[in-house]
DNA sequence: CTCCCGATAT
DNA sequence: ATATCAGGAG
């Protein structure tokens, strides 16, 4: 079933993950979470903006949008056109708009206006599924109950073949398999900070990746 | 599966 | 011209 790499490592071994993760941490020392915040609340809304959206284009808005919008309170009462001003330059500027208006009247409603911080009740704050919920716990509140798979953990683990599924939850359950729990917020970030920089969407830069010996994808010969 | 948004890379 | 960007809902 499993296949041997150009290393002589098998695919999905613990041999592989562990290099694999071995190489992030030597690659990405100060890997971590690149989105401004100083509250889970700035967290939150900072995550919701990042749909389909650079970090860098996110922290530009929040700048100046965390000074304007102080509580859950002023987002739920904040004039949607207004607030579609305010963060237009992350796209999706009217959906994103109306979801933190609802999502923080949802912590009025639930939570004093506060957020919660156990996966259970994240995601069942709407517009907050598994990804920002593994996010916002992860990072504000120091809690690790899951993997966070975003758009480059979804495309690294299928190159690394750690997973063929193509639900976020499946891959999500796949790579909890393999990565011991100590590593899950850790080894997210820095795959990510790779996905960004060497093994990105359009055009992998395999020849010059230093994880191509354990990995089934990579293509040396361009 | 499509839609939401527009800038940017290829 | 088309794919992609730290997604989630209908």
């Amino acid at each position: 079933m499993s296949s041997s790499l150009s290393s002589g490592v098998q695919v999905g071994s613990g041999e592989q993950v562990q290099a694999i993760i071995d190489e992030l941490y030597r690659l990405y020392p100060e890997a971590r979470y690149d989105l401004d915040f100083t509250t889970p609340l700035e967290l939150f809304v900072a995550t919701q903006l990042a749909a389909q959206c650079t970090d860098e284009r996110v922290n530009a808005v929040t700048k100046t949008l965390f000074q304007k919008y102080r509580s859950a309170a002023d987002y739920a009462g904040a004039n949607q056109e207004e607030l579609e001003q305010d963060i237009k330059p992350t796209g999706f500027y009217r959906k994103k708009a109306n979801q933190l208006r609802v999502s923080c009247q949802y912590l009025l409603d639930h939570y004093g206006g506060e957020v919660p911080g156990t996966m259970a009740e994240l995601v069942r704050i709407p517009g907050i599924a598994r990804k920002t919920a593994n996010v916002i716990l992860g990072n504000a509140f120091g809690v690790v109950d899951g993997f966070i798979v975003d758009t480059h953990v979804d495309r690294l683990s299928k190159r690394f073949g750690w997973s063929k599924q193509n639900d976020i939850v499946k891959i999500e359950r796949d790579l909890m398999a393999l990565v011991p729990r100590e590593h899950w917020l850790e080894v997210a970030h820095r795959i990510i900070y790779h996905g960004r920089a060497v093994c990105n969407a359009r055009k992998p830069l395999c020849a010059q990746c230093t994880l191509a010996s354990y990995c089934p994808s990579a293509m040396l010969d361009q």
